[in-house]
DNA sequence: CAATTAAATGAACGTTCGTTTAATTATATG
DNA sequence: CATATAATTAAACGAACGTTCATTTAATTG
């Protein structure tokens, strides 16, 4: 199975990725062996290591490249500046959706960060500061602006983001509420807590 | 060391439990050896199974017992009726208290659900929801008197726990912040998410 | 069509795991 | 003080762990 020098996208790689991203979340980092994953891709564990050097590098890949993709996400659903309003808006509807259709990248970013080398684990905490510095930005302009009500945007913004992650602990597809239905109940929410309450001084872009 | 009938309170038993609520907190059920337990309590392995039929007894006995606690706590701050501004605001002064000098246990009682056993995994589950009802029906009742604006109990209540519970991620003594001024940002954006606005509508309950 | 090389196998490495057991130590009771 | 019994130790069990390696398989390249 020789191939194009350079080329690194192969059918096993991403199968790897895949199946440890479901059975880390499911089971936890140390509760997944080499075996399971390669069974779940249908190989032999030591096929592994042709594409991972080890373990922790695949952990590490996980969460480094879903907080990567999180903030070039983030910086693309919101590259036109508004008011601080709408920023807000658009950054609750933003978080919302993306976190519900990732549960399982988001739940192991949070929950296997103990189990990352120290390298790792400091580039994972740098990404998510700056993801929480987007939110705390906006906060801190609103309040600056006087129309927000928040007294400490560094404690809002991690109240606001807790909030909204919280989402992916109960909701599953299929459920009550669509995700349209939730966001608006997030939205409202959020806005409130932070002083806002005429819907009027909100921004309706729904998709 | 024999020991009167009947009494179950060794030191030991409670150097294991402690030992291992410390170890699962910092580095997860799994990954923590049944030796490294005890050469934390200075005893040798086999010793810790004279107080716990297993490792998952143990992980199990942890969990139950938060929520016990918990849920004992939760009634005993909340046993005389008031209003729902009131009563909520007593929640989230209860709530964060409560969590914010118990890391350890909230952190695995979150973390380590998905290693529990089916049965133990369904007491946990069955507790949880009881405290999760407390949030839910005072904000359904403010809901029914008109004076929360909130349209969907259950979603604003799950939103409140996960903002409340998400303190322990950041929070650490000696930092820039005191509890009491944590509690009062949280009440704001609290009472604010859920419609209240006017301060003097909010009682004020310092400890 | 060879030569090359990436990918996968299957067995093995040393280590650690949770748990058990026989023997020993220490404590409380009659 | 003698006895009963709870607690602990030290050693051992089989199983599973992450990783390595010689070898085989298969695809690409000149």
């Amino acid at each position: 199975m020789a191939r194009t020098a350079g080329s690194v996208g192969t059918k096993t790689f991403d199968e790897v990725r895949k199946a440890a991203l479901q059975l880390f979340a499911r089971h936890g980092y140390a509760a997944v062996s080499m075996r399971q994953i390669a069974a779940q891709v249908g190989v032999q564990a030591g096929a592994i290591y042709n594409h991972f050097p080890n373990k922790q590098a695949l952990l590490a890949d996980l969460l480094i490249g879903h907080m990567r993709n999180l903030i070039k996400a983030c910086d693309e659903a919101g590259i036109q500046p508004a008011s601080p309003q709408v920023e807000l808006e658009r950054f609750v509807r933003f978080h919302i959706r993306y976190h519900i259709d990732r549960a399982d990248e988001v739940f192991i970013a949070y929950m296997e960060l103990r189990n990352l080398e120290p390298d790792n684990f400091r580039e994972v905490q740098t990404l998510r500061q700056r993801y929480e510095r987007v939110l705390r930005d906006i906060l801190r302009d609103g309040a600056k602006a006087g129309v927000f009500e928040t007294s400490d945007a560094p404690v809002a913004g991690m109240a606001i983001i807790a909030m909204l992650t919280g989402v992916n602990t109960w909701f599953r597809y299929g459920g009550r509420l669509s995700v349209t239905q939730i966001e608006e109940i997030y939205v409202k929410m959020v806005m409130q807590s932070v002083g806002i309450f005429d819907p009027a001084l909100r921004e309706e872009e729904n998709a």
